[in-house]
DNA sequence: CCGAGTCTGTACCAATCGGTCAACACTTTT
DNA sequence: AAAAGTGTTGACCGATTGGTACAGACTCGG
């Protein structure tokens, strides 16, 4: 086997995803997305196809980065700890130095799964499979008894997700952070009322 | 006075709208832009600057008629019904035939607010109005008596705009319209509990 | 130590990008 | 009817777009 690649495959990958996640897919030129992950044109293409695959391939790298967080948490604790945690998580991240990206699957949600198959397969799943975490850990909330039973744990999922939604189309905005902290408890007041 | 214009500014920068809004803005060329707006390129420039320019002014057109249907619709009956109809109206556009390109604030929020301070002003102000607008009828169900004193209603107002964004993300990217009822059903929720 | 095979760098490509400009069409004023 | 002024048109512009081709660099098996 001769001369093994120059640079992690994954890890370039994920420097065109940072690239694409603060500013789009049509926004960011090839020239910035090789400036961005440090190769030259030839190798690009030779590895990873076109500049769409690329996209399509770093949105899958992040959503299944971030869901893997997201259950990892869920295990560590109780149903309602875990879901302050994931919200805290979030909050965390709108208001950190480079919070206002938002999210890349609900940035992509907009641009691009609007108009391709393909991106709109991947988000649709990311946005499934994270509504579904939600979904169990309030149902596993109200076997425990720390939630109220009569809730529809389906929809308070999706009420949920829709606060997430809220939280980072805020952020994204460069909003009054203030605006996030309030979305992040009044997401958390749907099971623990005040 | 010589020759007037051949085309409405207004009706024609608002075909313009139409196209930024269901396509984004860097995935609308020009080419495409003219098409859909019916004029020549020298007639575009002359009238509107540029592209960007263009774009601004449509998001604002775009803003300004809808919080104006909003507004009207605030005036017509009690808060809770105006509020039900509000949810009632995104309902109906979101699973309209031409429903699926979301809201053209949120999507701008997303793809230009990031980065351009101009794009971030318009959709900020758009933004807090119509959020006030949900904070007054709030307010004003609870005065009469229809909604719980206890809610916080500026709180209450930023997670029913929360819903309106989850609603719009999850219609433009193609998901099942269940959800979307869904989610008008829990912002309803949160006002009037069953 | 010499090809075979793989990776990298860059020159190059047609197409398209957003934008300009000058010639021409038209209406009003004088 | 001609001057003045505005509107429209489409050819044209350089720059940049995403993408290709190929020469050269490198590492291996024989």
């Amino acid at each position: 086997m001769p001369w093994e690649k120059q640079f992690d495959v994954d890890e370039t990958l994920a420097k065109a995803g940072q690239a694409f996640w603060s500013q789009g897919y049509e926004a960011t030129s090839m020239s910035a997305l090789l400036a961005a992950m440090g190769i030259q044109k030839g190798s690009f293409y030779s590895t990873y196809g076109s500049k769409h695959e690329a996209y399509l391939r770093s949105l899958e790298q992040y959503a299944k980065t971030r869901l893997d967080e997201f259950e990892q948490l869920a295990r560590r604790s109780g149903a309602v700890d875990s879901l302050r945690a994931f919200f805290e998580a979030i909050y965390e991240d709108c208001v950190s130095p480079t919070g206002h990206r938002g999210c890349m699957i609900i940035n992509c949600a907009l641009e691009l799964a609007h108009d391709d198959p393909k991106a709109q397969a991947i988000v649709k799943t990311a946005i499934a499979r994270n509504e579904e975490v939600l979904r169990r850990l309030i149902q596993a909330g109200q076997e425990a008894g720390e939630i109220n039973r009569a809730l529809d744990a389906s929809a308070t999922a999706k009420a949920m997700m829709s606060f997430v939604m809220g939280m980072r189309v805020y952020s994204r905005s460069g909003s009054d952070l203030e605006a996030v902290r309030i979305l992040a408890d009044q997401a958390m007041a749907l099971i623990a009322p005040t």
